[in-house]
RNA sequence: GCUCGCAUAGCUCAGGCGGUAGAGCACUUCAUUGGUAAUGAAGAGGUCCUCGGUUCAACUCCGAGUGUGAGCACCA
């Protein structure tokens, strides 16, 4: 007689065990149509799941966070379904759930083309309309092997075989369809409502490029037609934000065949690039760092020592010239240690922040790279701080509140911090790692933010803090970082002297706030959609007159804004108002300053912004005390 | 780097079952001096990514290369 407490605290029992399936076709016929699966004591379980004691559960329906994630994983069996169905070689292996939606990877003899996709999305919508039960059953190892093997799966078998433990396994049936999963899964085939299949590309079987590449088709799922609508919106939005787009669309930048993964900055986005790195000087300077500048070329044998060129030679760009063997600079770090090198330190110069916008060249593989984002050519805006032991904490700290600020003053408000740990192939001892590692702990614990542990991620030398900031899409950017090094100080000779005059390796912090200046302004130009706060904007304000009556007092407002030190340009152009008022529109410039005879007359000129709000008519005086607001609020609260 | 796709005017893109190409915007010129998201007309603009192959003939078909897109792998 199983008494069920569900989430409101009211109570039912039976006289019987039921299952969740039951429970929801008692409270309502509703409910028992939405029911996807239960929680039973807090555990997902099928709706066919049979309760005989006493528990607490939760209905899940598509309304659920769950209740989506088994619609989507549900989904991912549907799909399989499918192409085996229009495939009946096509071998079967993973189906997991990911952010929106699913994928698949098959192994099969060809690659699917965008007509399989439309025609595996038809056969899915079939077997909906079929209305399959999805039942779940347990079978031994060996059982499971075996029914795999007759099947022709070999992926499956590999994959039931490098499970560990000997418990049964749980599979899932729908039709002629079985496959592997832990579960839980809909009901039936007929639960799903909106779905559609989104890409088809390549993947490594078990993610190791060792292996073969595999087929993986992505779908989306939704509880709804209207949730995929707005997914599919969410896509075209963000494609319309697509930095690549907007940099051409707003003259920023470009890329051209000859130099691959580089940019050819144009004025504009060369204004952005100047803008962001100038307020990251006076950030830095006000906290006490000391800019300096490396070369671009230094022998090679700077890297043997530091460890790079062992781990990342094919990476690095190299140039022979006179019989020696340059690098170009792939990161800063031991450049900065030969300037902390030069001259004796004392513990009395530590903690030492030397600061560079230090530009690096790195040979990415060619399919990584991607617009600005990731690039073979950029400049961080690193650093490093030479510090002792006890400093550590102290200084991760600080550099966290540095952070906050500058996200925040880019418009970033939701920072999202993750700690990489150790990973196989590393220099220095367990011990050092146990140092480092517990140290970045503790910094993170200060900040009274939440954190996560990504074990294995962490820098060759070194743990790492990696602080990944959300745009206004919600999607994850991960930017700065700071790294605790105890061994390349020592790799490269570093000393300081101490207290008691014995000589000591200091340790050294890597850090960086943007990251890399090119990827930073990639994230701001999608953040934005191209349309920069004031202080950003490579134009902030353009004036137009009406007819050319005005062109003098125009020329004379542009020169005084200027003057004042703002960005701005007259269009004088024979064209009419409306015109010029979409063009710069388009471009998203901040300010549009639109000057007839009543404007002469009065000595003012006709405020728009760009979003078209009209700010009526202001002076000279009244505009410049507008816009250095605009410009003093950076993008907080844009 | 791997799988698959793509590469045509400055930009966004059409196009042709193999016979050297077209639109809109931008550009130039002329007319127009017009008050808040497109004034009208005319003109100019292309080695159809590169190199090979097939063919009487290749921008089109085939192969390779380069770049690029999605995803995977990598990311000091």
């Amino acid at each position: 007689m199983p008494k069920i407490t569900l989430p409101d605290g009211s109570a039912r029992e039976y006289e019987n065990p039921v299952t969740v399936m039951d429970v929801a076709e008692s409270i309502g016929p509703g409910l028992a149509k939405a029911a996807l699966a239960g929680r039973v004591d807090g555990e997902l379980v099928d709706s066919s799941c049979l309760i005989s004691t006493d528990a607490d559960l939760a209905i899940i329906t598509e309304r659920d966070t769950d209740g989506l994630e088994i619609i989507r994983h549900s989904c991912a069996h549907l799909m399989a379904q499918a192409v085996q169905r229009l495939f009946p070689k096509a071998q079967v292996t993973i189906g997991p759930v990911v952010e929106n939606g699913f994928f698949y990877d098959f192994a099969f003899s060809r690659a699917f083309t965008p007509e399989d996709l439309q025609a595996i999305e038809k056969v899915m919508g079939d077997i909906v309309k079929e209305n399959l039960t999805v039942e779940r059953s347990v079978m031994s190892r060996d059982e499971a092997v075996e029914m795999f093997k007759e099947k022709g799966e070999d992926y499956k078998v590999q994959i039931i075989e490098s499970i560990p433990g000997d418990e049964d396994l749980s599979f899932y049936r729908q039709g002629e369809f079985i496959d592997l999963c832990r579960g839980p899964h809909v009901p039936a085939t007929s639960s799903f409502k909106a779905f559609k299949l989104t890409s088809v590309a390549g993947a490594y079987w078990r993610g190791d490029a060792s292996n073969e590449m595999l087929q993986r088709i992505h779908g989306t799922a939704w509880g709804s037609k209207k949730d995929l609508k707005l997914f599919l919106q969410r896509l075209e939005e963000a494609e319309k934000r697509d930095h690549r787009k907007l940099g051409k669309h707003l003259d920023l930048f470009h890329f051209q065949e000859e130099a691959p993964g580089m940019a050819f900055w144009h004025p504009k986005g060369w204004s952005i690039y100047q803008t962001v790195q100038r307020y990251m000087r006076e950030v830095q300077d006000k906290n006490d760092y000391k800019e300096i500048n490396t070369p671009q070329l230094v022998d090679y044998s700077l890297w043997e020592k530091s460890g790079h060129a062992s781990k990342f030679s094919d990476e690095m760009f190299s140039v022979e010239s006179e019989n020696r063997m340059y690098a170009i600079k792939p990161m800063n770090c031991p450049c900065h240690i030969q300037v902390f090198n030069q001259g004796l330190k004392s513990y009395r110069d530590l903690p030492l922040r030397l600061a560079e916008f230090g530009s690096c060249h790195r040979y990415e593989p060619s399919g990584s790279m991607h617009g600005l984002m990731r690039v073979r050519s950029f400049v961080q805006d690193d650093g490093h701080i030479f510090c002792t032991e006890q400093q550590i904490q102290a200084e991760v700290a600080d550099f966290m509140t540095l952070l906050f600020a500058v996200y925040k003053d880019f418009g970033f408000d939701e920072v999202i911090l993750r700690l990489s740990t150790r990973p196989e192939k590393r220099v220095g001892s367990d011990e050092v790692w146990d140092k480092s590692e517990q140290s970045l702990k503790d910094a993170l614990n200060a900040t009274g933010l939440p954190w996560e542990l990504v074990p294995g991620e962490g820098a060759f030398y070194g743990p790492k803090i990696e602080c990944s900031l959300k745009d206004c899409m919600g999607r994850v950017q991960q930017c700065g970082t700071i790294q605790v090094d105890f061994s390349t100080p020592g790799r490269l000779g570093a000393q300081y002297v101490a207290e008691d005059g014995s000589r000591q390796e200091p340790v050294m912090l890597h850090r960086a706030v943007l990251g890399s200046f090119e990827r930073f302004i990639g994230i701001l130009i999608e953040h934005y959609a191209g349309a920069m706060p004031a202080w950003l904007a490579p134009e902030q304000a353009v004036i137009l007159n009406i007819t050319d009556k005005q062109s003098n007092y125009c020329r004379n407002f542009e020169e005084s804004l200027k003057n004042k030190g703002f960005r701005v340009s007259a269009d004088l152009r024979n064209e009419k108002i409306g015109f010029k008022i979409r063009e710069h529109t388009l471009q998203r410039i901040p300010y549009l300053l639109v000057v007839g005879d009543k404007e002469v007359e009065k000595g003012t000129v006709a405020v728009r912004k760009r979003g078209g709000e009209d700010l009526g008519a202001m002076t000279f005086d009244e505009f410049c005390t507008l816009l250095n607001q605009d410009v003093a609020s950076f993008g907080r609260g844009a």
